[in-house]
This record gives structure tokens, C-alpha cells and sequence, in this order.
DNA sequence: CGTCAGATTGATATTCATCAAGATCGGTGG
DNA sequence: CCACCGATCTTGATGAATATCAATCTGACG
């Protein structure tokens, strides 16, 4: 079994990893959040965990496995909005927009739970400091989502994969995922293709050109990044935008 | 003077006006909300209003003339990751992510509100269903910006221009400074060019064929769209993630 | 009248997409 | 054990979208 899918079945401990990375949590704050109601389901590579135009009326927090925020255009064409790993909050914002405006599916097996949006508007109300932690979760959302758009914008293809594997590297890190310039990266790389934006194809060569440079390997879901520093000068890479500071917010 | 920079100096009602848009208020929560402690200040076109990499202490409410917040790669190249309109409180996330990622500047004459970081703690304690709200006015930046991540990496140039001109035509008509299929856009080809991720030569041929086949007029900031429905069907505009509906959050 | 920012046009170069064809590899049924 | 199969990765050839470079044009304004 895939190790991100291990431990047990209703944990929230990468939350916890994901919020105590930024801020401290008090032993009563950890407690609230522990004692959060919620219910756990799995789901297999591929498969939609919420739809489009529904109507969530809880929030999915992923606990293992990676997942994918998917716009999808009317003639097929798709584009991944974020990538999501343990810990991450995933549709926290459908609590307030309501109606989903794109979908989130599980791109490798993944275990999510799921909190009743009454339950986060109820512990955000009696403990405003995780309140805005949630608040922030979803503010980092919308950081990482700027970087995209710059990466998307003005960065070439080849600097885009090598940004997003810097991204990807320290944000598993920052949830004990990845450590030791490796992680478990398990994306193909027509997947790929839907996260950069750019053809299966072109994914393939530029890949091919980082191996080829030696910043990286990347053999069947497993990226090293022998020396992260030159990987992130090369990519113009900046983590101020991770918000990996432990700080009181 | 432009018309977006009259008003009484510190009036709040464009944030009012985005906030019911989606939700009702009660006189009392817009009582709090006129109540907020706060400073007006003027910028000319192109003036830097927040630097990046700095830690506000305030967060700035647009309530007059268009803003951008500003990603810059190290060689230069510049990507608009989001445009800001008056009532779009635009630095709310910099209360929670403590410094800024990014810059944020004037595109044309603006007049900016800043509101001490402290005072919305305390107001988001105190009216929860406010703090939900403003909670909200950043998870529908990220909505944006996910649809913005949409048009980058999917759409094609003149797609992606029409989309952006239906997007902007609703924003700007949410709070009344839109209607009858005309709008004041006052941007140039060029800072176009940093918002589409496009060179500003690429941008001029591609408003040259919107022009040609009818679907707008764009002379000098002034943009008219003669059939908005035959605008939204070519860029396939799906208006969901604007959250324009009113609905209790 | 001269200047300057912005818009426009044409010619050419790059980047990336598309199409088509192998190559590789793990899994699966016989 | 082996032949086969589908998914994925890889490669080459070609074409479309967009960038870049270099003028020219336009209108506002001192």
C-alpha cells in the first residue's frame, strides 16, 4: 500500500502538520480540532471526489494521496487549478461560495475526510484563532494559485515543470512527505501536461531536458532534485508565497 | 476627473455594494462595517501601493480607479495575477499571510481606503457572519484566479481576451460602474499584455479580431460589448465563479 | 511645431501543438 | 512460463500560435 495512504482511518494529523508550520496551535486548539466530526471515504486514482456546480455541504480535507482542482472547458480541454496533498483543506472555500466552480478528483488514491460546513463555521465562531487558520489555509490556496498564474504567464515551459517540482518538494516537506531532495511525485506525464498547461508532448521533452541538465531525475513517481538551489535559481523560484514561516497570525 | 474617483473621501459603499451583491446585510452589520477605523489616500497611474516582500499592517480597499497586483520574474518579465476594482478589498489575505508575495499597483488614479489589520481581527470576532464575508471576498479572489489559471493555460489569446472583457463587464457592473454593455476599461495594450501573458504586439492583433467580427469596440478605455451572451458563448464564460448571487453565507 | 506614449503593421524567429509511429513495461489470461 | 495487451513514455516530422524586431502611424499636449 502507498505509504500516503496509511495510518488511521480519521486522522488529521497532516492539518495539524500543515497549520503548526505556520503558526502554533495550543494544546486546547489541537484538541478542538482532533475533535472535529467528520467521516472518511476513499477514492481510486481517477476518480471525481466533488463535482462541478454541486452543492458541498461539508469540506474535504485530504488525508493521503494527491488531488486535482480540475477546470474543464466545453470542448474537453482540461487545466489543473491546484494540486492538492495531505493536509490540505481542499474545498474549505465551498463553504462560502457554495456552488463549486470546477471539480476535485483524486489523482492517485487518496483518503479524504469530510467535515460538516456547520461544524468549521461553529469551531471558527468559538475559536477565532483557528478560524483565521482556516481563513489562511485558504489564503495560501490563493497564493500558490498566483505563483501558477505567473508560471503559466511568463515563465517557459522548462522553468514552469522545474518551479512546480520546487513548489511540490516544499510543501511535501512541510508535511513530512518528502525530505532528503526526494519525493513521491506519482503524476504522469499527460497529467502533467494538464498542470503546465502544455501538451503531453512537450512535457516529455522539456522532462527530458531537466534529466538531461542533471537538475533532476524523475523515474516512475519518484523525483530527486540533486541540488535544490540550483533547481530553484534555474526556475526564478521564490518560496515566499509557501508562507512556511512559523509565525502569530 | 474620473468618475471613479469621486465620492465622499472615505466612503466604504463599493464594499457594501460587492458585499450585497452576495449577501444580505443587516443595518446593524453595515453600521459596523461604515464604523471602521480608516485612512483614504490617493495614487497616480503606476504608483507602486504595496511592495512586495513587505509585512502591511494594513489592508487596502479600493474605493476609486483600477489596481493589479504585480509578480515580477528575475529578468524583468511582469505578469498581472489579479486586477482590482473599487470595492475589492485588496490586500485582505496580507492579514494573514504577513508578507506580501507580491506588489500591488495603481493602473490608473486611484483612491485607496487602508484598514488597520487589528481592527478586522476584531470585527471578524466580534460579527462572525462578517468575517465569513470578508473570509469570502478572498476565497472569490481565488475563484478568479483559478479561472484566470483556466484562460492561461487553455484558452487561446483571443479567447482568453474576450473571457477577461466578460469578467471584467460583470465585476465592474456588481457594483454599478458597468451597464448597457459599456464599460470603462482604461488599460493599455501593453499592460494588457502582462495580464493575458502576451506580448503587446500578440494583443493588438488579437483585439483587432474581436473588433473585426463584431463582438466588442475598444477605443481609448472604452470598451462596448453589442451582444455579451455571443461574447461569453466564444469564450466560453461560465459566470459561477464570480459568486454573484445573493445567498446567506 | 516637436515630442512622446500608444497603436498598428510587416517580416521573421521561437516555442509549442499535433500527428503518427515505435518502444517499454507491468499485468493478465491461457 | 509465455504471449499479449493497454498504458505510458519516447521520438521524428510538420504546422500553428505567438514572440521578437523594426518601422510607421496617430493623437494629445506642451
Amino acid at each position: 500500500m502507498d505509504s500516503a495512504l496509511k495510518g488511521s482511518p480519521k486522522e488529521v494529523s497532516p492539518l495539524l502538520h500543515f497549520l503548526q508550520r505556520r503558526d502554533r496551535l495550543s494544546a486546547e486548539e489541537q484538541t478542538l480540532i482532533e475533535a472535529l466530526p467528520r467521516r472518511m471515504q476513499r477514492y481510486r486514482r481517477g476518480e471525481e471526489i466533488i463535482a462541478q456546480h454541486s452543492r458541498p455541504q461539508e469540506s474535504c480535507l485530504l488525508a493521503g494521496g494527491f488531488a486535482a482542482r480540475l477546470l474543464q472547458l466545453a470542448d474537453g480541454r482540461r487545466q489543473v487549478a491546484a494540486m492538492h496533498i495531505p493536509g490540505d483543506f481542499v474545498d474549505l472555500h465551498g463553504l462560502l461560495l457554495k456552488v463549486m466552480d470546477h471539480s476535485v478528483a483524486a489523482v492517485s488514491d487518496c483518503r479524504a475526510i469530510f467535515v460538516p460546513h456547520a461544524a468549521l463555521v461553529e469551531l471558527a465562531e468559538k475559536a477565532p484563532h483557528i478560524g483565521r487558520l482556516l481563513w489562511m489555509s485558504t489564503a495560501i490556496d490563493g497564493a500558490i494559485q498566483r505563483a501558477w498564474i505567473g508560471c503559466l504567464g511568463r515563465r517557459s515551459a522548462v522553468m514552469h515543470l522545474a518551479h512546480l517540482i520546487c513548489e511540490m518538494y516544499l510543501r511535501l516537506n512541510a508535511v513530512d512527505l518528502a525530505g532528503d531532495n526526494r519525493m513521491s511525485f506519482p503524476v504522469t506525464q499527460s497529467e502533467m501536461s494538464d498542470i503546465l498547461g502544455l501538451s503531453a508532448v512537450h512535457v516529455n521533452r522539456v522532462a527530458q531536458e531537466l534529466r538531461r541538465t542533471g537538475l533532476i531525475t524523475w523515474v516512475k513517481g519518484e523525483v530527486t532534485i540533486p541540488d535544490f538551489q540550483r533547481l530553484a535559481a534555474f526556475a526564478d523560484f521564490d518560496a515566499t508565497y509557501l508562507n512556511l514561516r512559523q509565525e502569530p497570525r
